[in-house]
Parts: C-alpha cells; sequence; structure tokens
DNA sequence: GTCTAAACGAGACGGTACGTCTAGTCTTAAA
DNA sequence: TTTAAGACTAGACGTACCGTCTCGTTTAGAC
C-alpha cells in the first residue's frame, strides 16, 4: 500500500545531500568501518540525523552513493590495443596503483564488509561497481575471442572472474603483496588457458 | 613490557571455553554477525561477560577460534587419484556443498566481514583457515607438475588462488550460483592454462 | 567554560522526568538505598538510562529531586498558638509518625547515606530540605523570645539545632525508640535552657 | 544448625588481619567510602580476597573493626575538675580538633554512610563508639548532679544527646563551620536547661 | 509576493550493547 | 586448614549510537 511517506525528492537539499557524502567518505578513510556512524555522518555535514534516514536506509547505502558518485568515473570500457595481454596487464596496473589510495580503499572495503551481511547492498554494490567492472574485462576477452587471438570455445565471463577475484582476494586479506608483478603473472595465467587450441 | 595482566592460562575453563565457542557458532548461523554480540554469546553460555573479554579481544576473535576448532577438521591434503582435472573437481564440489550448510557458512561469512576490519582477525584467518586451504591446492597442482600433468614453468600457488578466489567471490557476493558446473568449468580454465606446452 | 553539552530543559519530557521520580522513590522504599541502581529506575519508568544521566550526576541527586518534589509539601512555618513548648511538641510528634512510613524515611535515609561522600549533594539536601526545617524552628522560637516566652539572649538557631539532632540522630542509629515520649522530653530539656532569666 | 563453616581463629593469621585494617583505613582516607572496594583492600594489604569474606561481612565491618581498633583508644571517662561546663568545653573542643584530621574523620564518615543501610553494623558502631561515648558524657552530668551543679531531674542521657547530636549534625553535613565558639554555645545552651531550679 | 507544506538543523527520547569494574564464590598450590 | 592468588558467574556502571519522534526554522512551489 502506501510506503510509508516517500519523501518529495524534487525539494531534496543537494547541499545536504553532497554534504552527507562527503562526511561519509571522509570519516570512512580516517578510521574505518566499524566506526563509522551515522551520528558522526551527520555532525561532520552539518545535517540532522533524520536527513540522513530519510534519503537512505542504512549506513552502507550512504557509503554506497557517496562511493560510486564520486569514484566510480563512469565510464567502464577497457583500452583494446589489439594486444590482449598488454592490455589486462595495464588496466591492471593501474588498479593496483588506485587500490593504494586510502581515499579510494576505505569505501571500498567498507563495502565489502557492509555487503556480507545486508543482501540488499550486496546487490546495490554488485551491480553497481562489481558487475561492470567485470562486464568491461569480460567484454575486451571477447573482443579478443572474435579476432582468434583467445580460444572462443572458453567462458570470457569466467575468464574475467579468474582475474579479478584473485586480485580481490590478496586486496582483502592484506597477507600478500598486491604488486604489478602478481597481476603480471595472474594476466599470463590466466591468458595461457585461453590460448586457442591447435 | 607487561601486558596487562595476562590471565593464568593454566587455570582457565575449559567448560566456559567450549559453551562460549558453541553458543558464538550457535547465535551467528541463527541472526547473522552485525546481530551477534558478546552480551548474547555470554548469556547463551551461561558465563559472565569478563571471561569472554579475558581471553578473546573481540567477538571476531571467539568466532575464529570457535570455528577454527570446530569446523576445520586439521587435516588439508587433497585426493590423488593421478587425474588432477578430476580430483579437483571432486573437492570443490564437496566445498560448493559444504558451503549450503548455514552453520557453516555463517560463520565463514562472519569472519569474512570482521577481517575487513581487524588487520589482526585478518592474519589469524588466513593463517588457519584460508592458507592451509591455498597450500593444499598449491601442494596437488605441484604433485601434477612433477610427474608431467601440468606445466612445471607455472606458478603452482597463483593456481591455486585463481580456483579459490572467484568461488570465494561468488559466494561473498550472492549474485550468482555457486554450483558444481561453476566449478568444474574453473577449474578446466585454469587447468587449460596450465596444460603442458609442447 | 562551556559545561559540556548543556541538554536543552524546554524540550525536556515532564512525563519521563514524573515517571523518573516516582520509580526511584519506590524503588528505595522498596530495597533501600544500596539496592538502587540506575538501570532499575530507568526500567521501571520505562525510559533509556540516558535520560537520567541527561538531566541528574547521580542517583542521589535523582532521588533528593524525587523526594523535594514529592514529599516536602513547600510551607515550612510552625502553628504559633502562643505555647512554645505544646507547638515544638505537637510538631515533633507529628514528624515522628512522619517517619514511620517507609515511603517517606526510605529516601529520606538515602539521601543522608549520599550526602556522606558526595558534597555537592550534601549542600543541596541541606539548603532544600534541613535547612528549611531549622530555619522555621529558629523562626518559630525567635517569635517566643519576642514576645518574652524564652530568654533573648539565646541562639535561635542553636536550639532549634538542639531539638532536631538528636531527633535525626535516634531516627538514624534505629538503637533507641524514637516515640513521643523522647521528643517531649528533648523539648521540655531546650525549652528549660530557653528560659527567660530573672 | 551449623552456621556454614565457622573457620578456625585460632589458626588466623595476625599479620594479615593487621594488613587488612590499616590497608582500609589509608584507603577509606585517601578515597572515600563509595570508591573503597573488597578487592582495593585486598590488593594493598597484600591479602587474598577470601581472606576478607572469611572474617568479616562487608567492607563495613572491616571498617569498623579497623576504626575502633586503632582509633578508639578504650578510655572513655570525662575529666572532672568540679566546673561542668569547663569540662564538657575542653572535651568538645579536643573533639573538634580530633575530627580535622582526614584519618580520622575520613572511616568515621565512612560508618556513617555504611550504618544508614546496614541494621547491624549500625548497632555495631552503636555499642562500640557512639555508645560508649554517649555513655561518658552522660556520667560526668551524672556527676554533677549528684554534687548539685546540676538539676537532678533532668535526664543525663538525654542532655548528652543533646551536645553529641548537633555536633554530629553539623559535621555530618559540612555546611556551617565545627568550631570551638559553635561547641561552647552548645554547652551553654545544654547546661542552661540542666541549671538547679530554685 | 504571499502562503503553506515539505524538508531541514537540532537534539531528546526509549533502547541495546559496549567494555570496565566490583561483588561474592570457588578452585588451586604453597606453607 | 589457612592462606595468596585469581578465575569464575553475575550484574551495574557510565558511554556511544541506534532509529524514531518532536521541535522551531528555512525554503521553494502553488497560489
Amino acid at each position: 500500500m502506501a510506503d510509508k511517506h516517500a519523501p518529495d525528492a524534487t525539494r531534496r537539499s543537494q547541499r545536504s545531500r553532497l554534504a552527507i557524502c562527503e562526511a561519509a567518505l571522509s570519516l570512512v578513510a580516517e578510521s574505518g568501518y566499524d566506526r563509522l556512524t551515522v551520528e558522526g555522518i551527520a555532525a561532520r555535514a552539518g545535517v540532522g540525523k533524520q536527513t540522513i534516514y530519510r534519503w537512505w536506509p542504512s549506513k552502507g547505502a550512504v557509503l554506497l552513493d557517496a562511493f560510486t558518485e564520486t569514484m566510480v568515473a563512469g565510464e567502464w570500457a577497457l583500452p583494446d590495443t589489439g594486444d590482449l595481454a598488454a592490455d589486462l596487464k595495464t588496466v591492471l596496473r593501474a588498479t593496483v596503483d588506485e587500490f593504494a589510495d586510502p581515499g579510494f580503499h576505505a569505501p571500498y572495503r567498507a563495502l565489502y564488509v557492509a555487503m556480507a551481511d545486508d543482501a540488499e547492498l550486496a546487490a546495490g554494490f554488485t551491480a553497481k561497481v562489481l558487475e561492470p567492472g567485470a562486464r568491461a574485462y569480460a567484454e575486451r576477452i571477447r573482443a579478443a575471442q572474435a579476432c582468434g587471438q583467445a580460444d572462443p570455445g572458453c567462458d570470457a565471463r569466467l575468464a574475467a572472474e579468474a582475474l579479478l577475484a584473485p586480485f580481490a582476494q590478496r586486496w582483502l586479506m592484506r597477507n600478500q603483496p598486491l604488486s604489478h608483478a602478481f597481476t603480471d603473472s595472474l594476466v599470463d595465467l590466466v591468458l595461457a588457458g585461453l590460448r586457442p587450441r591447435g
């Protein structure tokens, strides 16, 4: 029936919305997700708590909005120089560098945490961040398959996961170095599995 | 120098320790990690809160102890029938089935969450759970390399990660099915990358 | 300088305030001061603990507020029939009777306890309860001095204390009966000291 | 019936007993009664908690023992120079001075507190400390009555209370000075009530 | 250009859980 | 058997946030 009182989005204060997103990102970068509180965000943003609860269901949702808006530029296509291995290595090296910035990896890690307990947020994070990334990799691999650089019988999507998941895992665990050498080897391993078969 | 007052471990009550572990596991299976509280554990275990705080630094650490003790049998060697692909598929299918049990995957997921915010716990979880698993896979792959079933030039450890991480990722995200077909394909993909090169 | 964050008294919930006072009085009457807890008051009042800590610094302060509001009618003048001895005896007998009610003497005793360790509370209890009482006695005695019934050279305030303190002492100690006979004798003794001197 | 297991007092460690008493007195003088804890006493005395619980029912009881043993010399007779007023003033002035020492008044105040909630302790404190004092005053007054210095029709015990209680009250409340002038006036007032009647 | 309904800042409220502290009981080893 | 030591169950402490609920105060769209 009636959804509580759906607030009137046209009257929403953009000023507050931005302040909340910025506050959430800066706080999570400073102190980590478990010390991030709605009250803290409201205080830093100079905003009433209700203004947060009116527009977001949880602090995880705030973070997801803030992250996707600020961090995720929007374009997701991988470069295609004609050399699949080189392109993948280039992009993964850039990603390694990106994850060195606490302003980036702190909210990213926070979203990983929040996701595990909150299926709705997991769906959102997947749809807005993870899935587009995986799809871009799969697309690039499919292009290589199309021009004979990779075995067309292989599942491009699975190969994309085989590239991205070990990266994510190492980053999440923090127990092994996340280096260019690592991503390069990973590309080599997965691409070996994609060699066109004679 | 002195760490506060290190409690005397020889006087520790095993009765309480076990009750705490069992309570933690059952509660996390019932309600999820973010509804798991130290007070709840203490209440269900029939134990004073201080007894938990005396021996563990956080609820995540309790869960790690409880999980490794109860869930992780101890032996980690993979079967070796001589057929690498078959062996890997068998084990991964069994793991898929294992993760269908909430009594198993709930604490596992909880540890993933806790880990992301707590580097110390991450180290413990890695050392006691993830690392032994990865090592067992790498060992099996090395055995295959030794008898010519796999390219000896490949990094066995990296291949192990390429098998395990996509599995973990899908499970964590819940957005794609975690089926035998998936793990079988994954084995095929990674093993294709390990084909002995002519 | 700034007192933390002084809460906004205009928004204070009177409903909660009254419930807290009533809960404090009933609990102390039932179980005594040392079994009185802030949590217990909050629970019985149906109130969050923070609502108590926001407005009072200690359980003693709650009790003082509750007591002065409920028990202390406000008017403190002693009757003046022209007969000082009779008037004092009447009032003290009434006080003896009043102290037989646990609803009255329990919080009173509690405040005595709390006072001894808390100088601020002592000041409050003195100012709101003890001092007005002593002053009323002193005033009545001064009236008697003015009309020649008592020696004008005596310190009326000291005489008031000589009446009230032995009463308080016996009540506090519980080792001797607190009877009308006792207060009558006390009045006779002190008034003998106030006889107009020839 | 059997009283639990009455411990064997003949084997009691005097060393521990003394250490406990000293620890209790010094701690209460330093921090006040409400910060006095059994654990604190045990720690400072270098004694197990059980050793305290074995021999005393409460921290108040420890304090009473410690106080009576250390502070109350044992002899309670007031001087008798033949001049009642002078003798009383001398003794009360000395008492005023005694109460200026925190080592004395801190445990005394603590016992007042403890007493109000604990009838058993009240009986003990009364019997060992207050009552002997009151009796000594009453005795001195009776001596004066015997030699015609005071009205024999008056209740000497009541007069003693009229001297001691206002003193105790002022000390307990801390809101009025506790001076020699005050005790002198008090003696004068009460003694006026005891004047032999023509 | 008001008027008026909303979104807003602020923050009090009923609650839950935190991590700490102490009570009083129980167990162990030493003397 | 008493003692020092200290782990145990129990539960209150005072604090931090939760998410809900008023309060006036902006503020922006409809009159």
